[in-house]
DNA sequence: AGAGTGCGTAGACAGTGTCTACCAGCCGTG
DNA sequence: CACGGCTGGTAGACACTGTCTACGCACTCT
């Protein structure tokens, strides 16, 4: 039940989080986002020009989100235990903030204002380049960013196509943690 | 400029690929297709139920070029080679062929049908897996099905992170090479 | 008190996916 | 040849969507 003092963009964007979280994005009609915040189908148009725009809103209560579960692991002490912990982080926000994520890397999404997931990104990208550099100070064969950067793109990969079951079917496991521990493995050498 | 004498239900189906490859996704709707092949609105429906079943068979072409690109990939001498080569090959499909792409793993897609996926899936991760266990018969601390698994992912979250520039935004990069081979070798060990 | 305006209403419009009734042409059969 | 049935496409209706525009309520500021 959305507050009813808030102003009228913050509700709108509030029931929309709901409203995906409870049923999909599916669900995420500006017409029904509008009629569960109790307001006519035009009042969001006062705050959002478009339905995308407000997608986007609502996407980057996402971004915010899983930014800051990320944000307090850049001064781990172990930087190793860092890294578990962010991938960890990144696929549980996947697997249980569903419908957000799916949202969040939307394509037509990111095609017009990319400001949300540019901050998220940087900020995410940030701790992650951190923690790799300190977790492998001395093997310097490729610079760190390049490191960092595919180490993200295995994690989102893993989120990605655990998500829509490929993994469970091709290779045989419950759970992503091996895979997760493999890419750490991998991207950093042996533990 | 689509064939007049197939089926009406190939037709359909190239129209709706030649109108994704020049317009994109967003263009794919069903009264647009049946426009373009000439036919009216309700005709789609004698051969697919629904919207998504005849998206999900105008991705089943991405599929099947896909899979066909990488299947010959299998027998490689060098399988370091020839992995290589299946990456560049999912890369350059992701990004010469970016509309399909994008429809290929759209999840609303993936959630119900998932046979055409699931037949691209056990093709393309058959011959990942060979030619993994072939690369490094030496080192056997993972499974060969978990590192195929994890370079899978890697590659599929280079593909996507591309796409929507979240690479060349972060790693400073006009090329997703260098992140592929930093991939291969870190999953492979170093060459 | 009265003008101005911020904020939401309400209706119209084109477009969408789905459903249903209809019907043109072709088939094989009598 | 005539005719019934079926295949495959048409056309309209329905509920719904996003966008746009005209309108007006209520409130503030002078």
């Amino acid at each position: 039940m959305p507050d009813q003092d808030t102003t009228l963009r913050a509700r709108l964007v509030e029931v929309g989080v709901d409203l995906l979280t409870r049923e999909g994005p599916g669900s995420l009609t500006l017409r029904e986002i509008a009629r569960r915040a109790g307001v006519s189908h035009g009042a969001p148009r006062r705050y959002f020009p478009s339905h995308l725009s407000l997608l986007s809103a609502i996407a980057q209560v996402g971004y915010h989100d899983l930014g800051g579960r990320i944000a307090g692991l850049r001064d781990e002490a172990d930087p190793r235990a860092g890294l578990l912990a962010l991938g960890r982080a990144y696929l549980d926000f996947a697997r249980t903030q569903r419908g957000m994520f799916e949202l969040m890397f939307r394509h037509e999404l990111l095609r017009g204002n990319q400001i949300g997931l540019r901050d998220a990104s940087r900020q995410l990208f940030g701790v992650l380049v951190d923690l790799v550099t300190r977790a492998r100070h001395d093997l310097a064969d490729p610079e760190p960013v390049v490191v960092a950067g595919a180490l993200w793109a295995n994690l989102h990969g893993i989120a990605q196509l655990w998500l829509w079951g490929s993994l469970q079917m091709t290779v045989q496991l419950d759970d992503v943690d091996p895979l997760l521990r493999a890419a750490l493995d991998a991207h950093l050498g042996p533990a």
